[in-house]
DNA sequence: TTGTACGCGTTATCAC
DNA sequence: GTGATAACGCGTACAA
């Protein structure tokens, strides 16, 4: 069924329209829409009136051509699932809600090229501002060219310190979960991670190590043990270490994915979890992590905190506070069953 | 650190500045910009050199003011996770990615006034069409008001016979997990799925029913077994089952997580995956099916597919060509270890 | 208190 | 082949 588009395609009412049908001029319509003072009451609510009969909205072009300023920020992410950018232009968002401002993303899928038309679509479109989301937490080169609008980058920094970045502290968030484990009395504690070429991976064992070491500890296995991120390897890395070393009692694994392997080979050695092993995750992602049994404690990166950061320091950009640096975010305990019976 | 902004704020270069530069007028500048006929071969070099020396892009406010298309879509969701609205996005943006056009996505948190919100920010900045994506897929009431612009809804389809749908197909998708658990020679089949609430595990159900009723047989179990999406129900549903029914030598899961579950729970009994009992999910979420021991086998919604067709409708809508109703789209199915040893 | 006139940056239509 | 000029819809000095 093809059907003409009548009504539909008819013409967006301007603030001419409203001016006409108030029976005043566009200028006085634009006062008294925008709450200019220098308007009579009475003229004011003829224009309101007739504003929202013809359900008329600015048109932001037209306004942004004028003044500068669109009150739309873009958000560039890397990600192919969505993991790390919802929650990242979620906090976005809030930060743009309160005053006109709007958030929309784009995804380049961690595509130089697709990045650079991303980048000029949203300029062209006179954007007032750019996220930067990275797919992985390595620093990352900044974007190339005089790009005119101020830039922040989240969860994975830029690499040059004249720019502004707002990132999860991994590397506290290893000490804060090894601090999790020792204050519930373990002290062999071991710590299997994923892919040692992720930074990530990287930072939360250098911060998990140190905690240890303060603690005059050394990681149970005798290092950390890296491999990668999926079930898979929580599963052998768990088979390897308990056959060496097994009066463990507490693994830190790396993301929650390898926790939901190192859960289902302790469990199948008939170990308990936590009386046993306590064990603790990392992203808190609440498909992996509650639905483990036990449920699992985890450690979040607070990617909501992180957008909403980065936003804020988007907008103080704007108003000319260009601060550039590294903004680091705690990251937060969620404590579940799997370390505290 | 604050370091005033310099260079950063310094006015973006116009049409006028390129014209300028090259020495010919704004009017002569266009046209070779935009690839007119109408220039002089050794103008259009001059004005093209010009052009990215000051790195220069064409203003689309102004543009999009005069010509009345702004070459952007708006994609509406309502996602918490990113886990349906990335996958629409990306296909959407393939197919905006020929032309000029760019997509870009707004949360609605399945909030109502958010949504209204984003609706209003979206036909401020004078969008040139809607793809509206749902949480779940029930039908959803089209969004209200005279909008001026098509709209698609995607994933969810409106309620509305006078709107354009695109959806995955899940009764279709039932009938092929049938299909495939059939084709193996498996024919004490049972169905395990989520919240009976959820027109997702109803539309899957019915599909699945009726393959097996085609076929001569009848729901291992009696009935399919509603519960919840959670891991959890997978383990209690098929312990209760097979007590019951110690002969089921398949089961369809209704989704991912249910299936991750309902192998921990086969396993644990001591049978065997897929050689006693093949078991399939559903999403195709691979974090949880790659990862799963045996890898499941499951249904791919095809979302980027769903995205894909919603943007080329709606593109054909802007173009006068408003094609009314829901267009299925068929899944499919994605073998691995869990069926096929 | 209200209205007139200009300009934001671009494209299209006409003269030249 | 090239260049003035008129729109598009809005906000704001400035004049009335």
């Amino acid at each position: 069924m093809t059907v003409e588009q009548s009504g539909q395609r008819r013409r967006q009412s301007t603030l001419g329209d409203v001016a006409k049908l108030a029976g005043v001029s566009i200028a006085t319509a634009s006062k008294a829409l925008n709450g200019r003072d220098q308007v009579a009451p009475l003229t004011r609510a003829k224009v309101r009136e007739a504003a929202d009969q013809l359900s008329f909205s600015p048109n932001a072009l037209a306004r942004g051509l004028l003044v500068g300023r669109t009150g739309t920020i873009g958000l560039l992410t890397s990600d192919l699932e969505g993991r790390f950018s919802i929650p990242v232009l979620m906090g976005a968002e809030d930060a743009a809600g309160e005053g006109a401002n709007s958030v929309f993303l784009c995804d380049a899928r961690g595509d130089a090229i697709r990045e650079q038309h991303h980048v000029r679509a949203l300029l062209s479109r006179r954007v007032d501002g750019l996220i930067v989301v990275g797919s992985r937490t390595e620093p990352r080169a900044p974007l190339r060219g005089r790009l005119g609008v101020p830039v922040v980058y989240a969860y994975a920094p830029s690499d040059s310190a004249a720019d502004m970045s707002v990132v999860s502290d991994n590397v506290a968030a290893g000490r804060m979960a090894i601090a999790h484990l020792l204050s519930l009395g373990r002290s062999r504690i071991a710590h299997i991670s994923g892919d040692p070429g992720y930074a990530a991976a990287q930072d939360r064992a250098t911060g998990a190590v140190a905690a240890l070491h303060e603690a005059g500890l050394e990681v149970a296995g005798g290092r950390v043990l890296f491999g990668s991120w999926r079930e898979s390897w929580g599963r052998s890395a768990v088979e390897a270490l308990l056959d060496r070393e097994p009066d463990v009692d507490a693994i830190f694994a790396g993301s929650d994915q390898i926790a939901r392997g190192v859960l289902e080979a302790v469990r199948e050695r008939g170990l308990s979890v936590p009386d046993d092993i306590a064990v603790m995750g990392f992203d808190n992602w609440e498909v992996l992590a509650s639905n483990a049994r036990p449920q699992l404690t985890s450690v979040d990166m607070q990617l909501q905190t992180v957008g909403r950061l980065a936003a804020e320091r988007l907008f103080a950009a704007m108003d000319g506070k260009h601060d550039a640096g590294i903004q680091p975010v705690q990251c937060r305990l969620v404590v579940r069953e799997s370390t505290v019976g």
